[in-house]
DNA sequence: ATCCTTCCCTAACAAGTGTTTGGTAGGTTA
DNA sequence: TAACCTACCAAACACTTGTTAGGGAAGGAT
């Protein structure tokens, strides 16, 4: 287990220089891209391209190209912890904290969505490798609070005791994060309306329930 | 809309030459090189590393990389359309469609666990492009007859009108399909096991619901 | 014995890849 | 004026990529 409940997902010190925002630009662009494309399917000329400059001129502002899905999604990162500790430090019941959850979810999908979609298309050949050892770090303490979550409420008679947990947490977790696929801000919903039904699914169900007499 | 309902997926005539079992089998160790490491991350060395042989030689099997991604996907969606179509033939209601959908789909999954990974990651991109088209054909057939199905549920009382059925529809949709990422054949559930317990939670969701005296 | 088919190897090519180096225009500071 | 910093360009480098051409070994058919 890890030392203490405090995972720290990202090294970054954020030193914010005076007038990074051609950093964030860049970056912003960046992800755009590689959520539309892919990580290994986008070329630096590409992303230079978009932002109107050249592909060495990238090299003045990162690394490597894989700083940048770095910094992508290490900055994610610490925003969607940021919103989930608070989630979890709150001391809400079972129930409640899973709806809290799934509403920070979406809010957090309607921010970083492509960062979500590259999270989701890349996450599982980068965990191997040891720059994106955070990411492993992150799946496990994101486990550790939804199962958690879960498996109290099945205690204390808040969710179905007859379903397998684990399946129920796989469920869960990845019918939220998949709407980052096809979701776009600005749409029909709001982040909140989608949490609301998806909720409503989650929790009871798309098939009407056998009326009382 | 399309001229007819049965939309042809695939353009393979599939003429079976005596012994291409080693297409086959080069194919099988391509989908899982493509599944784990993403089609543009693959290179075609790795894919004949796995095999044992050289990357030239799998120019004499294929006529390029792309076209073994192109079996792989159209072999799939091949199989998957005959399971589907005998579901959707068997005059079920709307329920029983959904349960035999779902049920089919993890059979799927079961069998071409590789195939449905690929699809996840890349069909996105590829549909563009003009020689997976048949990709994006398919996708309009399979919302088609999920949609429609779920339309005729709440038309007939059997599923909730309070919900955005399109939003209900992309909720079983990836609910079923995501779980290629995770599935491992020869896990503790079956294929019928799992999709038992999806259409648990889908139809009547985990909360427990409010006995009645 | 000869031919043909199947399957693979050797060796290379051209295009595209991420990255580096050195330079420069423009603004700010000393 | 001089030094300096920021943000970019121009041009190239080393390497990897998918792909091709020609050849050859094994084995069955004729």
């Amino acid at each position: 287990m890890t030392d203490n409940g405090t995972v720290p997902i990202s090294k970054k010190t954020t030193t914010k220089t005076p007038a990074d925002g051609r950093r964030r630009e860049l970056l912003a662009t960046a992800a755009e891209v590689f959520a539309a494309q892919g990580y290994n399917a986008t070329t630096v000329r590409r992303i230079a391209d978009e932002a109107g400059i050249l592909a060495g001129s990238l090299y003045y502002h990162f690394d490597s190209k894989e700083s940048m899905l770095d910094e992508i999604l290490s900055a994610f990162l610490d925003e969607l912890w940021a919103g989930y500790d608070a989630v979890l430090a709150a001391g809400l019941g079972p129930r409640e904290t899973i709806e809290a959850l799934v509403t920070e979810s979406f809010r957090e999908i309607d921010r970083h969505r492509a960062a979500v979609a590259i999270y989701q298309k890349e996450s599982r050949h980068l965990v191997d490798q040891p720059r994106f050892a955070y990411l492993a770090a992150s799946q496990r303490k994101f486990e550790k609070a939804w199962l958690g979550t879960l498996e109290r409420g099945v205690a204390d008679g808040a969710f179905r005791a007859d379903l397998d947990v684990r399946l129920a947490y796989r469920f869960v977790r990845d019918t939220v994060w998949v709407a980052a696929s096809w979701y776009r801000p600005g749409g029909a919903h709001s982040p909140e309306e989608i949490a609301r039904q998806y909720l409503s699914m989650v929790l009871d169900g798309i098939a009407v329930r056998p009326q009382e007499p």
